[in-house]
DNA sequence: TTGAAAGCGCTACCAC
DNA sequence: GTGGTAGCGCTTTCAA
């Protein structure tokens, strides 16, 4: 009965539809913890987030993450059990869930911590690190933060701009450090200004971040164009800038990364750099997917493309 | 054995010190499929959102309330299994994991449409309805938009104000309905101006009721006061009346609602009614737990009192 | 091609 | 107070 339930082995066409018929007028559908407990299998893929669901929620980036990934998932009959960060729970910083076989595996979603990552890397289990990288999980998802911040600097050169800035956040965090990276790399391949002319980092909050810039841009060698880490600053600074009076893109072209969808309904539009968010959820579901099938697999590292989205926020430099 | 694990019975304490030292020394943990058959219970709630997870989570409301309802469950020892609504895979607008005895119980958060509720309302699950209500089902737990409405006009009563207009979206919502009728009542106890005049609603996009509200403050008896149904749509308007010159709160005091975190730190800081969000989610888990623990329990319906919150959008009315 | 039966890991019960 | 055992519902194997 089971086999004609789900489809395997020799069954008579016409018993197994006798049986299918059988169980949708009993209502009958098989139990999970049966199937489970038989199968060695719960079919459910831990989601972690950190450091708590809500915050990560908020994020528009996670969400839309969240949403490939779950599309996916349910393809391959799988469902998505939820995991924020309890620390009063989860001894160790490992949460519970993990360890009482109640996931097949996890993916990892959030900005941790180091010594939370290494902890998560040493458990027995199938672990994907989505939207980040980490020498101690075999299998990663990103994007190309690298090329992305290349792709930012030619497109402003191309527009004729010589001094670019690039706006970044005090932490330190993998997919970031990429694109700065990509970004002086392409400075350097130009002949542009150095790092320590491009880089405004180490500030915290949007405010202490727009009082570096206004420095900046009071000086006589003031950049002409600014690429921001992510389209909140992005959008942020350009609100403050108008406020004093400075026009976007006429006086300064402003790049955002992320595409978020506020940077379309902006004003002006954002011009951004696009990760295809589900495309990396449906990607990751595919990864964990594999690896629960084979543990055996070869570890992973992949980083997705980014597509540089123009719109109005840049244009060609002031001459 | 068990007993000493689940602290159940009677067990020498001594051998449940032994027992325990054994587990963490081995590393054993529970298998969860073996204890959920056995148990006939699967310590996971589900959390079915609408229309979609990502959805859901991009609103600071939802994602608030599931904090507190994690948070909670946690300590009840329960999951959370994610749910959005797969219109392919889940058959008669039912979700896959429910009848596979995956969840001993759901929560439904979001905007349902009328159909897909009364679907739901007929599964034979412990089901609660979060931040809505519905006839159909015995448990649900909302908030008092009445009396949140009847507040808001006190407010403004007091304020010395006369011409209060509501603003409301098109879409029917049991929420926003009861703010409207608390609304109402407030306004005809104090036998200022009748609905038709007050309620300016039936408009979808900002942009829209943005122009509704212009066309009224042209008027010659223009309002002096706004409540609008929520803080997204007060604050978009407070921005599109700075960009016209129509001062708030000199000219127009505006009341929100939802206490988003943005009404703290705009300009001016939003006065808005405040929802205990969390608060909401571990109400919410307490009582799908308690259904589930008694399903012969009467059904409760509660509504959580709001809070109002005066900030610098609302002031005495002009003279 | 079908039906019968073992056993997944756990907890609750019962005899000691 | 303790250890042994039945059986939860499923899938898979094996014999008919």
């Amino acid at each position: 009965m089971s086999c004609a339930i789900n489809g395997k082995g020799r069954v008579n066409p016409q018993t197994r539809r006798r049986i299918l018929a059988a169980c949708t007028a009993l209502g009958y559908a098989p139990n999970a913890a049966g199937r489970h407990l038989r199968l060695q299998r719960t079919e459910t893929i831990g989601l972690l987030l950190y450091p708590t669901c809500a915050s990560e929620f908020r994020n528009s980036f996670a969400a839309e993450v969240i949403e490939g990934l779950e599309n996916r998932l349910i393809e391959a009959n799988y469902h998505l059990l939820l995991g924020g960060y309890h620390p009063q729970a989860d001894a160790g910083g490992v949460p519970q869930f993990i360890g009482q076989g109640r996931v097949d595996g996890a993916v990892l979603l959030g900005k941790y911590p180091e010594q939370v990552l290494s902890a998560l890397a040493a458990l027995p289990l199938p672990l994907l690190l989505l939207d980040s990288e980490h020498e101690g999980f075999p299998d990663t998802l990103s994007t190309d933060g690298y090329a992305a911040g290349i792709a930012v600097v030619e497109h402003l050169v191309a527009l004729g701009h010589r001094r670019i800035a690039m706006l970044a956040y005090g932490h330190d965090f993998p997919n970031p450090a990429q694109r700065r990276l990509g970004f002086l790399h392409a400075l350097h391949e130009h002949g542009l200004w150095p790092a320590s002319r491009a880089l405004i980092s180490g500030f915290l909050g949007h405010e202490e971040g727009y009082h570096r810039l206004r420095a900046r841009l009071a000086g006589d060698d003031a950049p002409t164009a600014l690429f921001c880490e992510n389209d909140p600053l992005a959008l942020d600074l350009i609100r403050r800038l108008a406020g004093d009076g400075v026009r976007v893109p006429g006086q300064l072209s402003v790049v955002g990364f992320n595409d978020d969808e506020a940077a379309q309904s902006s004003t002006p539009p954002l011009t951004t750099v696009r990760i295809d968010k589900p495309g990396l959820g449906r990607a990751g579901a595919e990864m964990i997917l594999a690896r629960i099938a084979d543990p055996q697999l070869p570890g992973c590292r992949r980083r997705l493309p980014t597509t540089l989205v123009v719109r109005g926020s840049s244009a060609p430099a002031p001459h």
